[in-house]
DNA sequence: CTTGACCTTCCAGTTACTGGAGGGTCTATC
DNA sequence: GATAGACCCTCCAGTAACTGGAAGGTCAAG
């Protein structure tokens, strides 16, 4: 007899996230108790934390329910979840790249910028004009 | 007369964009002609390059929309603009960390997937056990 | 028996576009 | 003048992954 928020507490998702993963056919439909609440087991649970740990490493949810696939199938291959893994790392390697490349510029610009109650501002100014104008 | 794909041309946006922008009130509307065609000045050109850079830099639309104004207010303040940037970059450190951690824990993880035929896998073991189990 | 905290479903909104349908316009060529 | 191809317009829907809220049923305590 767990219902919604105690599989919340365990999984640490929130009870509409849950049913969001159910609704997209993420994980599979709970049990529903006679009133119509949704019932949880262990197995359940279990599943949802598994989704929970891969969405916090940024795989999106498709390759989540991929994930979730390749879990529950004892012919798997680890070649194809390794696959999958480095693809995600490929991935955050580029968009690191983009956020240092972004805050390197935003930094030279603040610092460029006296920040006071004067309106000069080079940060205006390389907006305006382009980098370097 | 520069219609909306010169525009697009000079100010690296689609034209998609640049409507979406219009749209939405982030850069004055363009004038018209006869025909309903849009057609853009070099005022408009710098404007919506102005916002192009700061979109690339990271920033939201809802910013851009400030900092426009900012930028069309010759009494601003700099240290106003310069309070938004700094923002900007603590979020941008902010994601930089969190995705160095997600990027460390599957570095690890992938490192010690094998990534052959056998179904043997640390990646999923990890998503389904928790970390360190 | 009522209050408060649950539960249910369904709908709308978020961010910043992007794709596509349906339809008008312009330019060049036949 | 007709047609083709490349434009332009507007409006609607969809994306990712939820989140908030409304409307209404349920349950446990007092």
């Amino acid at each position: 007899m767990m219902n919604i928020s105690q599989a919340a507490k365990r999984t640490e998702l929130p009870p509409k996230t849950i049913r969001y993963y159910e609704e997209i056919g993420l994980v599979a439909p709970a049990r529903r108790l006679d009133n119509g609440y949704r019932d949880y087991s262990e197995r359940e649970i279990h599943t949802l934390r598994f989704v929970a740990r891969a969405r916090s490493l940024g795989f999106p949810v498709e390759e989540c329910r991929a994930l979730v696939a390749l879990y529950g199938d004892t012919t798997r291959k680890s070649g194809d979840v390794k696959d999958i893994a480095l693809r995600r790392i490929a991935e955050i390697d580029g968009k690191i790249r983009e956020l240092e490349s972004m805050r390197a510029t935003l930094g030279h610009l603040a610092e460029k910028c006296h920040g006071d109650d004067r309106p000069d501002c080079p940060i205006l100014n390389e907006f305006a004009d382009g980098p370097g104008a």
